[in-house]
DNA sequence: GATGAATGAGGGTTCATTCAT
DNA sequence: TATGAATGAACCCTCATTCAT
């Protein structure tokens, strides 16, 4: 589980030089942080997964802080393209479904930095918080967006907060727990069929506990 | 967020000099656990937060690892109280709505330990593995429930293991993410009638979600 | 190795309450004190042996230096009987005949105190030298009464304090390293026969070494 | 007494930088066990001792046990070197007298490091034992050669294992109780001749009480 | 760029001892 | 007498970071 993620962010348009060791290192803290958090994890082990001596860690990042700021921030801007709403005006059933499917995606194959987003979610989102005035307003119009196929009567009226909410934490569970999932239903989750059935299966009970036609 | 919960385990049948000081480092531990995880937790913070030295908080404690288990150790306690299935026969319609219930409520009374258990679930379950024997054959049983129901035509022929993860996910979500959910809905979660409604609405959306009739 | 030795001071003429607690800490104390050294040793091991609290412990006693100083100053007591001369008269063979079966016995009956004492002195008897002004005077008598046999012909004339050095390594050896004498030679030390073969062995290698007549 | 010893193990063909604090430290690390064991020992005291801060001691070390082993390692080496028997062909004699010469230099020239074995020897060599397996073989065929010797009639038949004793009994004591040997013969124990002379009086007395030919 | 070294703070834990009770 | 609790120092070791080279 540790290692299973070749969770390289989208580095187009970087700086070129640097580019490999930042990777390397980028990977490394990647796990590391998923393992252990911010406050358990420690420079030392970073360095040691990348290969690279603690001195030579710090010359390439600012500080630990930082370099966990940096990971939050590219799982955000990831985040931002996977959980935005496509056009309401294909209708809530085509749109949510994209969008769980994308969401899905997401947690399989990058467990380490979905899980790293959902525990400094859990934690009140300190470091997030200060990084960027929390979407609320995406988040809103998200809910309008629902709102406004209850009312043509697309699906039940539901509370729309409370729908992302539970899409959220569904899909999420996919990512946070993939030990526990590949325990209990001795199924690796990497099997690609698996994957299609899982995202299937979410998809319907989703759609259908929001009474969506 | 730190220190809203009055978070102290059921200690009757203990000690009973001890149990006030045990208390306090308990309900410190507690917070500072939920806030940093193992690893990132340092003595020194929960004994600060106790209001004691650290070599006076170790006159009390094992160690950081054995206090930590001891709060994993009540949590799974009350744990199974909490997700066991009362009698089968009553339906799922009944049985769903009661172990619902008790979930939110669990997660709403005691978010911070509900936190510190999914982190621990997060993790892979490093140290409940070697606490106890993974309860899957409690998870299974109730998964033989469910397919039992669904058999009966008592609902939709769902996966029954995927349907316990996403009741869990999902009321889950309320106590992890007590802090973004107040913040979204500009509504304190502590207010006792919301409570209320945010169960009713989980209730309806997981039932629906499984087309439990 | 630890355990073997019973090995309670000469408690006739102290205290009489005290006497059974204030025992099973010296026997305590010799044990750990033996086995990690002065500085080594700590009052949690030395109460744990006694199946006492430290705060018990220390009732009893004024402190830890203080505890070994009591330890050597009985080892001293009972070194005096040991290793003094008897009368000289006897000449070497016989005088020095009973003074290595004493020494030999001690060293069987007493290793672990035997072993406190080889410490202390290893060390430079740093404690032992504030004690007592070191028995100078006495060791001086010895090797005079050993010239002497020497003058009258009855022994080689060896230098006599080294043969008293000599005297005092050879038998010690066999308290300082009872472990290694019987891994060594595959028999348990404390057979009573064996003991017997030792010391005849060892008592023929020092009176002829030194050429006693 | 207790800064007496260049005591540096024979370095070359290690690491070429570091050596020098290496050889500080482990100077300062011999001195330490010496006087306080193992148990006793501080890596503050070390650390003091080679003029290093505690963290820049632990930069260079791996751990306080560690260290130890290391010394132990190089004691070990160079006692190989010293303990070996030559070509048993020269007779008990030549062969006995090396041994003798070698182990009073040793004693004379590495106090703390003979004093370090001594005492590892006299807590029955934990340390050791789990390091290597005891020389009981090599110890053996020492015997064997005694033995040998003794049926060719060159030596008294004396039993060769205590002999081996009593030889590291006597040799060792003018390590471990350097000072007790200068305090009692008011003779600096680093006098050159004075050295020799005491190497010949032990050499005759052990090979006396062996009744060597 | 990269390395070895240093630093000062802090990690968890145990220490010997004292003090109410 | 005995116990639970407290204390302040010390234990070994690791931390994130910096700095010459």
């Amino acid at each position: 589980m540790t290692a299973e993620e070749a969770d390289a962010p989208a580095t187009r348009g970087r700086a070129r030089k640097y580019t490999q060791v930042l990777g390397v290192i980028y990977q490394a803290a990647v796990e590391v942080f998923a393992a252990d958090g911010l406050a358990g994890a420690s420079t030392q082990a970073i360095a040691d997964k990348a290969g690279l001596s603690k001195a030579q860690l710090h010359y390439y990042i600012e500080s630990k802080e930082a370099l966990y700021r940096q990971v939050l921030q590219d799982i955000i801007n990831d985040w931002i393209g996977v959980f935005g709403f496509s056009d309401e005006a294909f209708g809530p059933r085509k749109v949510l479904t994209d969008l769980i499917q994308r969401k899905m995606l997401f947690s399989f194959e990058h467990p380490l930095r979905s899980r790293i987003f959902a525990a400094e979610m859990m934690r009140g989102a300190p470091v997030i918080r200060e990084m960027m005035g929390t979407s609320k307003q995406r988040t809103n119009q998200a809910a309008a967006v629902i709102q406004n196929w209850i009312h043509r009567g697309l699906m039940d009226p539901v509370d729309p907060m409370l729908f992302l909410f539970h899409l959220w934490a569904v899909t999420q569970f996919y990512a946070d727990h993939a030990a526990q999932v590949a325990y209990f239903r001795d199924v690796p989750v990497s099997d690609e069929k698996d994957r299609r059935y899982l995202t299937e299966q979410v998809t319907e009970f989703l759609l259908k506990g929001a009474g969506v036609r």
